[in-house]
DNA sequence: CTGCATGCAAACCTTTTGCAAGACT
DNA sequence: AGTCTTGCAAAAGGTTTGCATGCAG
């Protein structure tokens, strides 16, 4: 019953956690989807493999994969929590703010502010997963 | 009753729209408290004042606020939603997720990145309100 | 006077939790 | 076998809404 596909079933195993075939499921779906997606999104993927895995298991599988740092999590907009998986690579988010479309940018370029941020306040900025509100290019040209 | 005290009441009366104790006492607040305050802090701030405005009305004038491009709404964390007076000057917050202490930061750091956000992907990032997560100088110092 | 705003309470939505039954190792 | 996980349903928390009443303009 455990499929092999996922890395982070490797992840798990290796950390002794226990592989169960939702826990499977739902981490295909995770990869699946890619990017920032909500609980409700892989609920929606898997129940096309198995119509019977309840949304308080994502959750749980989520919070699970949060514990051990695997994915992140962000709040994007109103009421809905996005996650995302780590290994996606250091990047950021451009939100557009009036029709929702989401752009990533490299992590090469908030180099210079994180220095900055560091050097003046001590901060360590966590740039994992930065988001960015704003206008796009197309809403711009609209108005 | 109308108080000439608030810039928002001046605002609103531009533009026709109507005044009300509520609305006034609720402005009020929110000039009193700056900053990213919760649908919860006005209610409570508003609460010494004249207990019987309902939670409701707090949300109801938020979202009139929002519509008339007064204020902004932004999520921190979970489950809360932060609104800030558009006015309170171009500034962005760095938000240490071990201690949850938000320090504040001038726009003119920011400007390198957004300058070549426009630049390379056209975007027009919303310099208004932005927040970094990350680690203080004194959670580091701790580890 | 008329229409918009308010209060109250119920509805909503997403997320969390308690508990008994079931599965992984 | 023993412990961790699941499903279900209910609870929780923040936010929104319907409706009758009340007030601003």
């Amino acid at each position: 019953m455990v499929n092999e596909r996922s890395s982070l079933i490797d992840e798990l195993k290796s950390r002794g956690i226990r592989i169960t075939p939702q826990r499977v499921i739902i981490f295909d779906a995770i990869e699946t989807l890619e990017g920032h997606i909500t609980a409700e999104d892989i609920y929606r993927e898997v129940e096309q493999n198995n119509p019977y895995i309840s949304l308080a298991t994502v959750y749980r599988t989520l919070e699970l994969l949060l514990d051990l740092k695997l994915i992140n999590q962000t709040n994007l907009g109103r009421g809905h929590t996005y996650y995302a998986l780590k290994d996606h690579g250091a990047h950021h988010h451009l939100v557009c703010t009036n029709c929702g479309r989401i752009q990533e940018f490299d992590d090469i370029l908030f180099e210079p502010l994180r220095q900055n941020l560091q050097q003046k306040f001590g901060f360590h900025a966590n740039t994992e997963h930065m988001s960015i509100f704003g206008t796009c290019q197309d809403c711009q040209d609209e108005s």
